[in-house]
DNA sequence: GATTGAACTGAACGCACGTTCAGATAATCT
DNA sequence: AGATTATCTGAACGTGCGTTCAGTTCAATC
């Protein structure tokens, strides 16, 4: 070996995916090239090379483990028995892991299309997984009477949509916190499916 | 003059903003060349600096000239007097105008990065003037107790996510018609910020 | 203290990029 | 018919791209 077994690796790995999805999400990924990310960890372009076969799979990397991040996090979480409890977990769930993961939040609606069609079909299959976590839940609560949707799919992606646009204008120590603007999503939500 | 007076480029500025902003949507701005831009126009590379300064320039006109669109279109949409009826006219506007424009509306959302400060600021600043609009009408509803939202700019940024949000999963043909779209949206976001 | 091999450098590969511009083309005007 | 000029071509400019790879470095091992 050299250079202390497993160390270097070890920390360059990270550092690899860590510029890269701060500069993707920053720039984009077409606008961002592997010279940049070198730099970003102090390395030569070529040295990337040992830890990605190539720039599309590092992308598909990041966006691969945010989803399966999402998807365990969910799994991990307390949701209690009652429709509307397990609503107010997603909600409240959603609007926290986003904005604790903006950037890999960012990138996983934006560059989807820069993935080839079998890269797609996995984090589109991924991402599916998760709407429909929140379609049961609409489902189950509509047949309990706990709710009144006209359609369970569009109301999942409608309360996805709106959850997941917190990302887009909340800033820490701005004018709301965290948990007030989770009160004030998780009222407007409960209030949209209500009877 | 040469190629009938005012014919050909009357025709080929249309075409290269048509082409350029279908590739933009599709592929991304700095994934796509100024080459497969005038590739698509039917006309060299060069040409295209006939109709635009440079290829920043391009996507900015496009952004300016969709935001300005769609504030004149609201602007000319008949809106009623009643807090309800001003916000029903929202929504349902908001739906139909962006499914009519869905590569304009995908472009301003995920292209901004792309521009210049000062383009960018011009930009968003339209964007900020269509925001208020809806938060005006919410703003008059709360004051009139027609609506109880605990936070009219919040709420305003949550319902236009969620309304924009239709793009992403809507196909022609599908399952739910236009209509039937629009009358679900309605519903919830009434419901939403309901009393 | 010689050997090993993981980690990295630095240069190179062919290619495509945005942009410029001298010159060709052809519809209109006199 | 000839002059004019809007429109476009085709080649070139320097630059940077993703990726490869022979060679260098040096901590860990024997």
């Amino acid at each position: 070996m050299a250079r202390k077994t497993g160390s270097h690796a070890e920390i360059t790995g990270p550092k690899v995916r860590e510029a890269a999805l701060r500069l993707f999400a920053r720039h984009g990924f077409a606008a961002v090239s592997m010279r940049q990310i070198a730099a970003e960890v102090g390395v030569q372009a070529g040295a990337l090379y040992l830890y990605t076969p190539d720039k599309e799979t590092l992308l598909f990397e990041l966006l691969q483990s945010h989803m399966e991040d999402l998807l365990t996090a969910w799994e991990a979480e307390q949701k209690g028995d009652m429709p509307e409890e397990r609503l107010e977990a997603f909600v409240r769930f959603h609007i926290r892991f986003n904005l604790d993961r903006a950037e890999a939040v960012f990138l996983s609606y934006m560059e989807l299309r820069n993935l080839g069609p079998e890269n797609f079909r996995v984090i589109e299959d991924l991402r599916k997984r998760y709407e429909t976590e929140l379609e049961t839940i609409l489902r189950d609560g509509q047949s309990a009477g706990a709710f009144a949707v006209p359609d369970t799919k569009l109301a999942a992606m409608a309360i996805i949509a709106m959850l997941t646009g917190v990302n887009t204008w909340f800033r820490e120590g701005g004018r709301l916190s965290r948990a007030r603007v989770e009160e004030i999503y998780w009222d407007m939500v409960r209030k949209s499916v209500s009877a």
